[in-house]
DNA sequence: CCTTTTTCTTTCGGATACGAATCATATCCA
DNA sequence: TGGATATGATTCGTATCCGAAAGAAAAAGG
């Protein structure tokens, strides 16, 4: 076996959980570049390799922690999420989320539902055609302006998330049970003031 | 026009924001009730409708405002960051996070990699494909075990990385720029939390 | 040795995901 | 009225994304 130490679980992920602890990387680093990138770098060697790459860059090392947390945490509970309560329904994070909006606003139009899902209208659109398939969801066209188009459950979806959904709240609440009440209040409020800073400068594209 | 007030912007979003702010839920639920489920409701009788959802459930508001954020903050950062240093390279997000592994990691093995970015190794399989066809990445096979398949950047994608890295860290600390020092570090500990959580308790499949 | 098991990567099928182009409808205004 | 403009939804092309199956190579155990 190349690696000594593979029973050992990763701790980093993504751009930079790295640089919370500082030894692993320079562990596996040195095990990669020694056994293969040249075959007989020394530990120190290792460190100068890194250091060319990041020292002189002035990073910002705290940001840097921090968005790698936040998307791996999302990630972490899409995973979470996706093996628990949904594989039971056979439903992608993005699938129950559509059917949340639909459920919650009978009738809504398409691109109202895109916003609220979070995803785009033509991601949507192909969502809504996988529901309609599986007999969750209908589409129904606007009377009055033929443009529209309105989403609602049928009745096989509307039972399906009275059942789901007290289970999926229930693993919300697991999720964020290792944070105290307050803990998860600051955290909500930090993620708001992030979203919120992001749209506001997002660029062109989506500004409605 | 069916909506007077089309041009706010919601401030909802996927499974719940929408709870720690009622008022415009009521608003746009009445708007869609009112106009379109039955065309009749007033706004005591919609309210009555959502309570019929979610009201005898015993819904845990305050988790659900969490996720809900947190995932909804992972979507904007992966957007902004698409719409912004990402776009001038035509990369997408998963495209970055894998060049920066490999970046970090020269030689890393293919389910290492793929574990450092957070994506399966199907995942990364097709990624590095991509990479490949830009001449950005190689893959080299192990001469001692032929099941092995290192990953390293090419110069090119040397050369980009090095342009990269230090705006898109820039970009970083634009995103959290609301918070303070302290608030970043705190969210930062808050979200691992998070992530150590759940994955000990994720079931089986990726225990690698 | 040589079958069995294990380990590692890739392929495959189906569902997401997005921007750009397309199609359908509605509004504007001369 | 009727062409230009605007607005909505869908389709299209391409890139992710995953789990399951397949493929390739090494290790294990007689």
């Amino acid at each position: 076996m190349i690696h000594g130490d593979e029973k050992q679980k990763s701790i980093l992920i993504a751009p930079l959980a790295v640089w919370t602890d500082f030894a692993p990387v320079c562990r596996w680093a040195h095990t990669y570049t020694m056994v293969w990138v040249t075959g007989f770098y020394t530990l120190a060697e290792t460190e100068k390799t890194i250091e060319s790459r990041l020292s002189g860059l002035e990073i910002d090392f705290t940001s840097q922690a921090a968005i790698a947390n936040l998307y791996r945490a999302a990630n972490s509970v899409r995973k979470y999420f996706s093996n628990t309560v949904l594989r039971s329904n056979d439903l992608s994070w993005t699938g129950f989320v559509v059917l949340w909006v639909v459920w919650i606003w009978p009738g809504i139009e398409v691109r109202h539902a895109a916003e609220e899902a979070g995803i785009s209208k033509s991601t949507l659109s192909g969502v809504v055609r996988t529901m309609e398939g599986r007999s969750l969801m209908r589409r129904e066209i606007d009377p009055t302006d033929r443009r529209l188009v309105h989403l609602e459950l049928t009745d096989q979806g509307d039972r399906m998330m009275l059942d789901l959904f007290p289970r999926f709240n229930g693993e919300e609440s697991f999720a964020v049970s290792p944070l105290s009440s307050k803990g998860v209040q600051e955290l909500t409020k930090s993620l708001k003031a992030i979203v919120t800073h992001l749209e506001a400068n997002m660029p062109e594209t989506m500004g409605e």
